[in-house]
Formats: structure tokens, C-alpha cells, sequence
DNA sequence: GTCTATAGGGGGATAGAC
DNA sequence: GTCTATCCCCCTATAGAC
């Protein structure tokens, strides 16, 4: 049937992309690996930048879904009060992370997710964009409630941090686990997510140095004036 | 001179790799770029994994180097007393994102340094492992230093997070505009360092978890129960 | 929908003249 | 040290039979 024949070259596509990144993967090897005819890439996807883009869309879909999903229960949980910034944090970068524990995929979608991020080529702007477009608004609405006295500027710039040390982290574990000569294991995926939140949590939440504050609204300015 | 033409190479590569990547870049077009011949990259260089691999020591070498000397002057000022972890962070941090404000490159450097890390190939592992050694080492003493209550693994994993803060806003600031729209401008090379060293420096003093403290030394055990 | 065969281009590396 | 010419490989994409 072409729906499985579809889905063996995503996933055999997804699997070779997360461990020799995308330029290196050529569509034979995919195919081989998959086990159809070469023809069959062209046939289904139409070109191999659609294909990437189609693998990269599918799994980043299904870690947005996941964030968003959790976000609204957390959302719910709280009502109308206070937010930690922990727990939005969580609900964005467990998604991503969890997935690593998912034993069909043994440790690999980690890599393809934070290939996503780094190796995105200029031709899937459009669709990247898009698949994140609720979520920066929904979580850069949560960071600002949880931290109300940051500068949406500076949330952005954090928020940016943390994304940086969560992709570096999908992204380079076989760097950390050779560099730290062991000392660091990141296939446990819970204490990975819980380091994580502890680290950007206390970055999200450091003091706002002075010449990054916002400037005073005028209305401010003349009510101490007048 | 030879000296020339090499590099007239390293440059024209430097440049083409920190835009486009690395696989996705040709001897062809970096010896266009140089304007050297083809044949000279090989005579030069012996393959095109020699010369990337030259590209990437050449400048995470200067950027290493610089670390070090920035940390030892730290070191020197400090004497015998205490550490404080945003001086040991900044002597990190700093040399690769100040690069960016090398005016002969116009920004490209941080892209290319942002590849080195995310990119570097197997062939690369030794030549990595052998550029970051000392830095380990040093910065490694350096942050047990200042916060000497952490676990030693614990440091390990928040460097670990620092540096894909670092590494992420090196490679994807074009990102980070766009997305932003705008509201975030990393152009200004001392900004971003400040906000990266006050977020990374709250991230390592995070409070330790109890599930990721050390053991008790035997000793100590010993002691108590004695 | 799936295959074979091939077009058509670009890649890294090298031999050998200068 | 530098050039030209070329070898031989692998790539994406497609035409056309089944």
C-alpha cells in the first residue's frame, strides 16, 4: 500500500538524518534502507528538499502538539493564578526530550530533533515558522505571566538560551558522555529534563540588569514630574 | 608564496562553510572563492576532511587560546580568594562571541564557530578532543572553584548547558531575529555576552537537587556514626 | 504504484606538463 | 608550486515499461 511505502521512507529518512545529518543522507541509501525502489522518493515526496521538509515537519508537529497539550493542563491546573516558570519550562522541553526513552526509536529522534533546529535550510523557513508560531505565542504569553517584570525582550532572549541548551543537549549527548569520560549519562531522559528545567529555570529567573530595563512609559515619567 | 595561497584557501573556506555549512560546499567553489586553482587544496591540504579540519583548528584555537589568557589573568587578580562564577563564564564566553565584531569578517565568524561544534565530523574527534583539553581542565578547576559546593557532574552538565546557549546563539541569530521580529538584535557582541553570562551564571548557581547530590564520602559516614 | 534504465550534472582526487 | 585535463565515483531526477 503507498501509505506504508510513504511511512518507510520517512522513517528510514529520519533514522539516517538524525545519525549522518541531511547533506550526507542521499535519497539511494534511504531507499535502500527502507527497502523500495529509488523512484519511489520522487514518486511520493517529489524532491528530496520536500522530503526533508516532510520528515522534519512530522516529528516537530508531534513535539509541538505534545507542548501545547501540556501547557493547557497546566494552564487549567492553575486558573487564574500565579505560574511557575518551571513548569512552563517543563511542558516545552520534556516533549522533546522524552521522546528519547521511546524504545522503537532507541535514543535516535533526540539527534533528529536537534538537527531540526540546527541544520534547517532556508527552504523550510516557511514551514518552520509556521510550526512554531502558536507555540511562541502561547509560551511566550506563559513566560511573561510567570515572569511579569521581565521585558518581553528579555524573555525572548532567555527563552533562546534555553532552546540553545536543550538542542545542543539532543543534538551532541555522544560529545557530553566522551568528553565527561562517562561522568554525565544522558539516557536517563527524566534527569536529563529535570537538570534542564533546574538550569534555565534559575536562568529565566535572574535578575534584569539595569541598562536592559525597559524604558519608563511617559505616563509614568510625568506622574512622579507633575 | 605558498603561505599565501593556503591561506587565500582557509579563508575563502572559512567564509563558505560559516554560510552554507560543510558538506554543502564544493573544492570547486571554495577555490573559485580563493581564486587559486583546484588542484591546489589537495596539494595544500591532501583532502578536503584535512583542510576542514585545519579551517576548524585554526580559529577554535584562537578562540581557546584567548579563554586561557583571559582566565588566567582572572586567576592572577583573584589570588588565593574566592571565585565568582560570572568572571569564569565571561573568560569563556567572551572570545567567541566578541569575535563577532571582527570588522574583516562582518559577523560570519560566530556562524563558522557555531558549525565547528555542531557540525564537527567523527574524523574531527581527536583533533577536538585535543583542542578542548586543556580548556576542560582549566575551566573545569575554574567552576569547582566557585561553586565548590557542586558535584563535579553536576558542573559538567551546566557547562554543558551554557555552551548550547553559546553555541545556538552563535549559529542561529538570523533565527532569533526572525522569530523575534526583530525585538531582539544580536549585532551588539557585548550585550549578548552580558545576557548570556548573567543567564548562565544563575543557571550554575541553581540550587543542587537532592537526587543529584553526591553520595556521602565513606569517611564522613564514618565520622557521623562514630 | 512500482520497477529498470538512464539522463545529466557535480563531486573529490590525481597524473603529468610547465 | 601551479596549471590543465581527466578519471571515476555518486548524486538527483525522470522517462517509460510493467
Amino acid at each position: 500500500m503507498s501509505v506504508e511505502t510513504k511511512d518507510q521512507i520517512l522513517d528510514a529518512a529520519e533514522r539516517l538524518f538524525a545519525v549522518h545529518g541531511i547533506d550526507s543522507v542521499s535519497l539511494r541509501t534511504i531507499t535502500q534502507e527502507a527497502g523500495v525502489n529509488l523512484a519511489a522518493v520522487n514518486y511520493h515526496f517529489g524532491s528530496k528538499e520536500a522530503l526533508v521538509t516532510e520528515v522534519f515537519a512530522r516529528r516537530v508537529g508531534q513535539v509541538n502538539r505534545e507542548r501545547l497539550r501540556l501547557l493547557s493542563e497546566y494552564e487549567a491546573r492553575v486558573g487564574a493564578g500565579p505560574m511557575e516558570v518551571e513548569e512552563v519550562l517543563r511542558a516545552f522541553l520534556a516533549p522533546a526530550i522524552y521522546l528519547s526513552q521511546d524504545p522503537e526509536r532507541g535514543g535516535m529522534v533526540m539527534q533528529l530533533c536537534g538537527r531540526v533546529y540546527t541544520e534547517s535550510k532556508e527552504y523550510m523557513d516557511g514551514v518552520f515558522d509556521e510550526l512554531f508560531r502558536e507555540i511562541i505565542e502561547r509560551f511566550g504569553a506563559a513566560f511573561q505571566r510567570a515572569l511579569p517584570e521581565l521585558p518581553f525582550r528579555e524573555i525572548f532572549w532567555r527563552a533562546h538560551f534555553a532552546i540553545g541548551a536543550m538542542v545542543h543537549t539532543m543534538r551532541d549527548s555522544n560529545k557530553l558522555v566522551r568528553l565527561s569520560k562517562g561522568l554525565c549519562d544522558p539516557s536517563d531522559a527524566e534527569s536529563v529534563i529535570e537538570r534542564m528545567v533546574q538550569f534555565t529555570a534559575a536562568g529565566m529567573r535572574a535578575p534584569l540588569l539595569p541598562q536592559f530595563a525597559e524604558p519608563q512609559p511617559a505616563a509614568v515619567e510625568a506622574g512622579v514630574s507633575s
